[in-house]
DNA sequence: CTCGATCTTGCAAACGTGTTCATAAAAAAT
DNA sequence: ATTTTTTATGAACACGTTTGCAAGATCGAG
C-alpha cells in the first residue's frame, strides 16, 4: 500500500462544522451567492482557505447534472493536423472552464462509437469528433443521449446538423488552377484511398480546374497513396514509371507531397524545374521542405476553436443549425513554376 | 432552448422498478456480483439492455471515490514529441478503461500548477506531467492532494520520486562520439536556451565526448537556438559567419537540426560533404529530410506508455519508487560522413 | 410595540451509484 | 422435524454538492 490510498478529503461539511454553520450555507458562500450575509461569507471563505478546501467536481456534477467536460475523439493523436485541431479545442475549452477528454479511435467506426458511448457514460456535456466515419448516423444517437455532438471534417457522405468542415473543392480547384495558369497542361493527382469524402472533394476540385481550362483528365495520371508520406512515395514512383510524365502533380495533402518530393529527388529530377508540386493542408513543415511547398492552407487550429464555440453555444441553449464551412487559402511557394518549354 | 436540455436519464432505479427488485440488486447484477442469483441477474441485465441503460460514471465515481481518469498536462499539444507521448499514454489508459484529460500549460509553471489543481478538483486518479517546470516541488502537493503525480522528462533540476526521463547524456555522447570516430575534430553544438535540464544534459554528453577524444571545446562553436526550427536557422547562421567553420554540428534536437540544414543549403554547402549534421529525438521527419538525418532516437510513445503503467501500478497499491530512465539510441543516417581532407 | 417586509440561515431532498448490515428464504445437516 | 448453514434480497446510509422551501432573525414603518 502506498500513500495515495483514498481516504476522506476535507469536504464542505468539515468547514461547515468549523464555521458553525450548515453545509448549505458554505456551499452558497463559496459560490458568492447573494443569499448569504457578506460577513459570514467572508468568514467561511477564510476558513475554507485555511483548511485548503477544494471543491469536489464529482459531487457538484452529480448535483448540477453538468460535468464541464467535453470529449474529443480523433483518428490519431500524433497526426499533426489533428494535434493542431485539438490544440484549438483545448484553448477555448479551458478559457470557458471546460476540461477535455481525448481519445483515439484509429479511424475505426466501431471504436469511434464505443468511445462516444464511453464519453456519454461519463456524462460529458458535449462531444467533438474529428474526421468521423459515422457522420449523420449520430443524429438519433445524440438525441437519445441528450448530448450534442459536433463533427469536424465529417468523413461520412452525409450532411450533419452540427459540423465544421473544410470545403476542399474551391481550394484544390484554385491550386490546380494556379498550375494551369503557370502553363501546365499535364497535371497528375495523387489521392488518398483512405480519404473518403475529403479525397472525393479534392479530386473534384482538380477535375473542375481541368475542365475549366478545357483539359481532358488522363486516367493514368490519377493515382492514390494513403495520405501519409509512404503512400506519396509509392504513388509518385508509379507516376515516374509511366511513359509520359506529367509536368505537375497535385497531391491530396502535404504528407503525400513530401513523399512525392522525395521520390522526385531520388530520380534526379528537380522541383519545380522538371516537375511542379502542390499539396494541401499547409503543415508546419510545408514551408521548410526543399523547395518550400505550394499548398492550400487548412485552418486547423481555427477549426478546432470554431467547433468548440459552436458546442458551447449549444450548451448555452441556442439552437441554430451550424453547418459551418471554411475554405482553404492557396499559399504559393517555390515548388511550383512554369513548365519547361 | 434546444433539444439537449438536461432532463432525467434512466437510472438504476428505473430498471429496479421495472424488474421488481431493489436498486441494490440491480447494482449488484450489473457488476456481476456473486451475491445475486444468476437468473435474476440475467433478467435484470436483459431489462437494462432493453431500456438502453448506461451506467452513470459520475454517480459511480462519487460512490467509489475513483474516477477512472488520469490527467495529462503538456507544454504544447501540437509539438510532435508531445503528441507521440500522449498517444502512448492514451493507448494504455484506454486499455485499462481509464479516460484521459488533456491540458496545455504553454511551458508556464504557474499555469502548470493551476491545471494540476483543476485536475485535482475533478478528482482524477492520477496526473502525468510532461516536461514539468515544477519537478520535485510536487512532492508535498501530491501528498496533500493524495493524488500520484508522474513526471515525464522533468525539466526542473530536481529528482522526483516518480518519473520517466530520458538520460540524454549517453545518447549525445554517443552521437558526438560517432562524429569523432568519423574523423571530425571541429564539432559545434547548437543548444536550446529554453531547454533547461535537457539542454544541460545534451551539452554534457557533447563535452564528455570531446574530452574523451582529447579535443578542447571552442567557445564560439557553442551557440543556442530555441529548440524550434527558426532557432536552428538563426544559430546556424551565426556559426556560418564565423571565420573558422566547424566540420560537424551536433544539434539539441531534430527541429534545430532541420533549421540548420536549411541554412547550410542556403549557403550552397552540402551535407554531409561539407558539414556533417546530427540531431536528437528522431522525429518522424528526420528520416525524410534531404539527406536523412543522423539522430538519437527518443522513445516517445514508449515513455508515455511507461509513465502510465507506473501510474496504474501505484493506483493498484504498489509503492516502489520509480525513477525510470530510458536511453536514446543512435540512428546513423546520411547526414554524417568523414570530413573533407 | 406590532406587523409586515426583507435578509439570512438551516433542513431536507435530490443527483446515481456502491456497500454494509440485517433478515428472509432456501438448502443442508442433524 | 428441527436446527444450522448458505444464499438472496432489501433497507439504509454513504459519497459531496446544489437548491427549493420554510423558519427564524432583523429591520423599518406605523
Amino acid at each position: 500500500m502506498n500513500t495515495f490510498a483514498r481516504s476522506s478529503y476535507i469536504s464542505i461539511k468539515d468547514i461547515a462544522k468549523a464555521a458553525g454553520v450548515s453545509h448549505a450555507t458554505v456551499s452558497r458562500a463559496l459560490q458568492s451567492s447573494s443569499l448569504v450575509k457578506p460577513e459570514t461569507a467572508q468568514r467561511i471563505r477564510e476558513i475554507a482557505q485555511r483548511f485548503g478546501y477544494r471543491p469536489n467536481f464529482v459531487g457538484r456534477s452529480l448535483a448540477t447534472q453538468r460535468t464541464q467536460t467535453i470529449g474529443v475523439v480523433v483518428n490519431a493523436i500524433a497526426d499533426p493536423i489533428v494535434a493542431e485541431m485539438v490544440s484549438g479545442v483545448e484553448a477555448v475549452a479551458r478559457a470557458h472552464d471546460y476540461s477535455v477528454y481525448l481519445a483515439n479511435c484509429h479511424a475505426d467506426p466501431e471504436t469511434e462509437m464505443r468511445v462516444v458511448q464511453s464519453f456519454h457514460e461519463r456524462r460529458v456535456d458535449g462531444i467533438l469528433v474529428a474526421a468521423s466515419r459515422v457522420g449523420a448516423l449520430y443524429e438519433p444517437i445524440a438525441a437519445q443521449m441528450r448530448t450534442p455532438i459536433i463533427l469536424i471534417n465529417n468523413q461520412h457522405p452525409s450532411s450533419y446538423k452540427y459540423s465544421v468542415n473544410i470545403n476542399s473543392i474551391p481550394g484544390s480547384r484554385e491550386a490546380v488552377g494556379h498550375l494551369v495558369a503557370l502553363g501546365h497542361r499535364d497535371i497528375a493527382y495523387i489521392g488518398d484511398r483512405f480519404g473518403y469524402q475529403t479525397d472525393l472533394d479534392r479530386f473534384s476540385g482538380y477535375r473542375q480546374a481541368l475542365e475549366l481550362a478545357g483539359i481532358a483528365a488522363r486516367e493514368e495520371w490519377i493515382v492514390h497513396g494513403d495520405g501519409k508520406l509512404e503512400g506519396g512515395t509509392l504513388a509518385m514512383r508509379k507516376l515516374l514509371d509511366l511513359p509520359a510524365l506529367p509536368s505537375a502533380v497535385f497531391c491530396y495533402n502535404d504528407m503525400t507531397a513530401i513523399g512525392a518530393l522525395r521520390v522526385i529527388h531520388e530520380h534526379s529530377l528537380r522541383v519545380p524545374q522538371d516537375i511542379s508540386l502542390a499539396g494541401f493542408d499547409d503543415l508546419f513543415l510545408a514551408s521548410y521542405t526543399e523547395p518550400p511547398l505550394t499548398t492550400v492552407r487548412q485552418p486547423k487550429h481555427e477549426m478546432g476553436r470554431m467547433a468548440t464555440e459552436i458546442l458551447l453555444r449549444i450548451l448555452a441553449g441556442e439552437d441554430s443549425d451550424a453547418r459551418t464551412e471554411v475554405k482553404g487559402e492557396l499559399i504559393v511557394r517555390a515548388s511550383t513554376a512554369p513548365p519547361r518549354a
